[in-house]
DNA sequence: ATAATATTAGTAACGATTATTATTATGGTT
DNA sequence: AACCATAATAATAATCGTTACTAATATTAT
């Protein structure tokens, strides 16, 4: 995860981009949290702040911050996007009942791509693994 | 891949579904394709069967499919879902450039759910895996 | 045949996301 | 500080894949 205002300002600035009140908010509070929010969360959290901001500033301030990696997207099909303060690919575990994503904490095999890489003759740039089950709250405890 | 037509109206009876010949058509341009179509080209090959079929029946019958166990739904982000008439679970790599979607033919790890389990609370049932790249057409060629 | 149930085509509604636009803020230049 | 070019914003409208609704039709059981 990213912090520096330093690296901040800069990643922005090489593509013109700018660090306004409204990018820090969003930054902030993806950064504050290890939950991964979708955009609505992260637009009632920067109301807070910013009352009046407004939702389609949530969504291209996420695709500036996507687009110089300073996040990355967790696209969940058909339903809503979460968002991650951590851009760097790793797994998550999504809880089929309540929607809960968590990061994975141990690292798994980290030579998947390459593996991979070995029965295709495409030309694999990234990938994405993900888990999904029943959370502790959600799963059915021991005493059921 | 489940063919067999016993198996298929069996697995539909359970729950009370008939074995229509609008869900017959769905299920034979899944059956009949290595591609990953989505619901709206499945919709046109059906249409040249059943020219006055509904996008609506597709869309309840993959659903119905789904939910028996004939079909595998592949969510991919907010852009819109593909079916896969094997509905076990297994791998796939993405063309980031066409959308071209391939089956990985060897077997990556299959212990990686167990492996998951150690590192979390949850209670694991799936997950996914997916490779994204340039396939054969849409990467440079080594001749560029 | 009759009745109960499931399915369909057609269409309307939904909801997350993106595009548009007029206005405001920012940064650099004289 | 005034000026200009550019970027960003709030508010709103549009997009589009998907789902829901409904009246008509088909299928199955009695
Ligand atoms: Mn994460
Ligand atoms: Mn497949
Ligand atoms: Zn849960
Ligand atoms: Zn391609």
């Amino acid at each position: 995860m990213i912090t520096d205002q330093e690296e901040i300002s800069r990643r922005l600035d090489i593509k013109g981009y700018r660090l306004t009140k409204q990018r820090r908010a969003v930054l902030k509070v993806l950064q504050s949290t290890i939950s991964h929010p979708d955009a609505n969360s992260i637009y009632e959290k920067v109301r807070k702040e910013i009352p009046h901001v407004s939702l389609g500033t949530i969504y291209r301030t996420l695709g500036i911050l996507k687009e110089v990696g300073l996040l990355r997207e967790l696209d969940y099909g058909s339903s809503l996007s979460h968002y991650d303060a951590n851009a760097e690919n790793h797994p998550h575990i999504v809880c089929t009942n309540c929607g809960r994503i968590d990061d994975l904490q141990s690292p798994l095999p980290d030579n998947l791509e390459e593996q991979a890489s070995k029965a295709t003759d495409f030309l694999i740039t990234d990938h994405r693994l993900e888990f999904y089950g029943l959370c502790p709250h959600c799963r059915p405890s021991s005493a059921d």
